[in-house]
DNA sequence: GGGCGCCTGAAAACATCCTGAAGATCGAAT
DNA sequence: ATTCGATCTTCAGGATGTTTTCAGGCGCCC
């Protein structure tokens, strides 16, 4: 398996350097964003490590520009000290994982491990659970086989869910992650989306948590 | 591992920070509950220091909100000297752990590490006692392997026993760590969800003492 | 046996959630 | 610019589930 770390503390490159190889595992080091990214894009990068406090590019950006070439790909992402706000909250969507520096190299690989072992299987860009699929590349969805076309609105609040299976997700939480600000007031867009969801994909895809939010169905798909 | 500190002291701040981070910790303060709230909303906090003599919001509604949003994740809260009376026998139903001021760094460290050994390997949010697990991500319930679903309140009701297991609560602390307020008058509520809990996860796990409250059976699950 | 606390089924009160449809917004094509 | 279509958001009524109250019965302890 190999592993991209993206990082620019030579120190820290070492350190998980090391750790990884002696897990077994191949990896590639890029220290900024920049050049990041170019080498993820090569197919054959199994998970990210991804500092945030990169120099050029801020995290968020290399982020996202990562989420949309390779959309499956697992990324686990380590916060400076300082940089520990709420926002990682926000990141939490985007990444699968994230390490705080200090971490431990134990506390690294059990989440590299981890992470390997759920996504594994899919090559191609396209991620699994519960009977649905979502395939990043053509915003298409695929429930038991079928086709299922989505908007953008629909695919961004899928993805969420399919990315943390079984996870229950909060109306506040999927406004902030989805929609990306806070409504004023009352909205019920949530409810209407899950709503348009569950026609499209069946109707017990999507579980509601009386007073709590939302989940989606099944781990393995 | 990261720790909040929310404490408006100075001198009890620069204090206790020097020792958590001489300790390998990462240490965020806040000054106030309503910055404190804020800062442990981040899902990498993996441990609250809560001052109950804080200025603004009061203590229990800091821990109480805290609570709702973190579920989980372990609070030794701090009180001082002449505060000590019943209260802290309330308190220490939220909290995990309290240290009376003056404390020894030492003591306090001993309590840090002691609580997070005890959460830090369970990402993924997760409390099991007496053969009953609660997944406060998927906000489900195991009990010997089955999944239990629960409503909110059953779930908030839970998690209380579940974060401390063989202790017994008192129906006015668990009104006022569940419901939030007190209830005017005589209310059974209580009695009613206790009851609830029981024919779902079974009759002995919830034991009754008579004329003082409710406890949950065993220690390790 | 009497008093008190506790248990629990069921109804009432309440809150949340669902969904069809109308209005608003955005983007593309003419 | 204007028009058209698709998507997004708001609104409101009805459906569903939860929370609380109530009342009768059970069992413990003196």
């Amino acid at each position: 398996m190999a592993v991209l770390l993206v990082e620019d503390e030579a120190g820290i490159v070492s350190f998980v350097q090391r750790g990884l190889e002696s897990a077994g595992h191949q990896v590639l080091t890029a220290s900024d964003g920049v050049d990041g990214l170019m080498l993820a894009q090569s197919s054959d990068v199994d998970l990210v490590i991804l500092d945030l406090g990169l120099p050029g590019l801020p995290g968020e950006e290399v982020l996202r520009r990562l989420r949309r070439r390779r959309p499956s790909v697992p990324v686990i992402v380590l916060t400076a000290k300082d940089a520990v706000s709420d926002r990682v909250a926000n990141l939490d969507a985007g990444a699968d994982d994230y390490a705080v520096k200090p971490f431990s190299l134990n506390e690294l690989l059990a989440r590299v491990r981890a992470r390997l072992r759920t996504s594994g299987q899919e090559r191609g860009d396209a991620l699994a659970a519960g009977g649905v699929t979502l395939d990043f590349g053509g915003h298409v969805a695929h429930v038991d086989g079928t086709a299922v076309t989505l908007s953008a609105r629909e695919f961004a609040l899928l993805a969420v869910f399919i990315r943390h299976p079984g996870q229950v997700f909060s109306r506040p939480q999927l406004l902030d992650l989805v929609w990306g600000y806070d409504f004023e007031g009352a909205s019920n867009v949530v409810e209407v989306y899950v709503s348009q969801l569950r026609r499209k994909l069946g109707a017990d895809r999507i579980q509601t948590v009386r007073g709590v939010g939302y989940r989606l169905n099944g781990g393995q798909g």
